[in-house]
DNA sequence: CAAAATAGGAGACAGTTGTGCACTGACTGC
DNA sequence: GCAGTCAGTGCACAACTGTCTCCTATTTTG
C-alpha cells in the first residue's frame, strides 16, 4: 500500500544508521576531531568509499549526531517540564530524568557534553545553537509559571541559561560517576539541592525587592 | 656563584616552552586528541625527536598543559577570594576577575574548558581532580564566612561546586563572546545576577525546614 | 684541557590517513 | 522487461603520522 519504504532507501538508511552507530561508539573515547573516516567505516563494516555517499567528512557526520541527539532529548524534556506540580516535586522529578537519559542514551549525552566546547567549530556552534534554542523555551515557561510573574524577559534568559547550565553539569556527573557506585546517588543529591537552593534564589528576586508572596519564609 | 641556571638548562628550558606555547596556540582550534606530535614540533621550529626529550607522548603534554594553566589560574583567583566586603561587591569583582583571566591567558582557559570533558582520559581526570580539589577549597572558605555557619560540610561542597562549575561556565561563555563587541558586557550581566541569585538563595538556606509552603499538593 | 654528557638534528621505517577513479550488481520507474 | 539509477566495492595514490637508530655540536666536569 504504501511505498514510501523502497528496499533501496532501506538499504541506505541502514548503512547510515551503521555509520552513525559505528561513530557513537567510538567517540566514548576519543573526540570528534581526532575521529578518523575509515575507523567509522571499518567499525560500521562499510568500505571507506561509501561513507561518502553519506556524508562529505566526519565534521558533517558530526552535525547529524548533534540534531539526532538534541531532538530526542528535547522532547524528553520538554514533555517533562510541561508537568506541574509542587516546586520541590518537579525538581526531583527533573533530577531523575536526568539520570535515566544518561541511563539510556549515555553516548548520545557524552557526545553532545563533549563537543559542546570540543575542537570542531561548526559542531561546537551547532551544539550551542540547540542550547541557547532550548534556553529561550524554558524561559518561556518560566515566563508562564507563575512564580515567573513580573520578571523582564531578561531576567527569565538568565536564570533559564542557569537551569541549562546546571542541567548540563548534572548529566555530565552522571557520566562520570560509575553506574553501579552510590557515587550515582550523591549526584542526584546534590543536583537536587542545587536545584532547591536555585529555587529559593528564585522566590528571593530581585534581592532587594519584595515579592508578592504571602510572607513564604 | 656557579649554582646560577647553566646555559644547558636554559637552552632545555627554552624549547620546552617552545613546545608548550606550539601546542597551546594549536589547541586553540582543536583538541588534544587530534594533537599530532609532529604538528607541535613544526611549529615549535624543532625536530620531532626533540620532543621526546621532554614528553613521551601528546598526552603527557597535555597534563603538563594542565598543571600550568590551574596553578597559576588557581593562585589569582584564591587571592581574589580572600578578600572580603560586601557580598554584592565581591560578586562583582569575581566576575571581572574571570573577564581578566579570559582576557591575559585565553588560550589556557579554552584549553582547561575543552579538556575538562575531552577525549583523552588521563588529561580529563587532571582537570577534574584540580577542580575538585579547587571546590574543596572554595567550600572551606565558605565555612569560614559568617554566612556559612551551621552549614554541614556537605552542604557547603554543594554550594563550593555551584560556584565552580557557574565558573567555568562564565569563563567559557566569554571566550565565546568576541572581545570587543558588547557580547562581553551581556556576559559580565548575566553572570552577576546569576551569581546574586545563587547568593539570594543561600541567605534563605535550608529551604523547606520550618517553613509552611502555602499551598502543598 | 680532554673526556663524558646531553640537547637537538638527519634520515629512514612501516603504518595509516583522506580521496580519487572505474566498476558491479541490485533496485525502480517507464 | 529493460535501461537507468545508485549504494556500495576494489584498488591505487600521495601525504602524513609516530618512532627508531645513528650523528653532531656544545656544555659540563674532573
Amino acid at each position: 500500500m504504501s511505498e514510501t519504504i523502497g528496499a533501496r532507501q532501506a538499504q541506505r538508511h541502514k548503512t547510515r544508521r551503521a555509520l552513525l552507530d559505528a561513530a557513537l561508539s567510538l567517540l566514548e573515547e576519543q573526540s570528534l576531531g581526532s575521529l578518523g573516516l575509515r575507523e567509522v567505516t571499518r567499525v560500521a563494516g562499510v568500505t571507506p568509499t561509501a561513507f561518502y555517499r553519506h556524508f562529505r567528512d566526519t565534521e558533517e557526520l558530526g552535525i547529524a549526531l548533534v540534531d539526532e541527539a538534541l531532538q530526542s532529548l528535547h522532547a524528553t524534556v520538554r514533555s517533562t517540564l510541561a508537568a506541574s506540580g509542587e516546586a520541590a516535586q518537579r525538581i526531583d522529578t527533573t533530577v531523575d530524568l536526568m539520570a535515566e537519559l544518561v541511563r539510556e542514551y549515555p553516548a548520545h549525552i557524552r557526545f553532545i557534553v563533549r563537543e559542546r566546547h570540543g575542537g570542531v567549530r561548526r559542531v561546537r556552534e551547532a551544539v550551542s545553537g540547540q542550547l541557547d534554542a532550548f534556553a529561550r523555551e524554558v524561559a518561556e515557561r518560566l515566563g508562564a509559571d507563575p512564580l515567573g510573574a513580573g520578571w523582564s524577559a531578561d531576567d527569565l534568559l538568565m536564570l533559564a541559561r542557569l537551569y541549562v547550565d546546571h542541567m548540563v553539569m548534572t548529566v555530565s556527573a552522571y557520566l562520570a560517576a560509575g553506574p553501579d557506585d552510590g557515587e550515582w546517588a550523591a549526584v542526584t543529591r546534590t543536583a537536587r539541592r542545587q536545584l532547591r537552593l536555585i529555587h529559593a534564589g528564585r522566590l528571593h528576586w530581585p534581592v532587594g525587592r519584595a515579592r508578592p508572596e504571602p510572607d513564604a519564609l
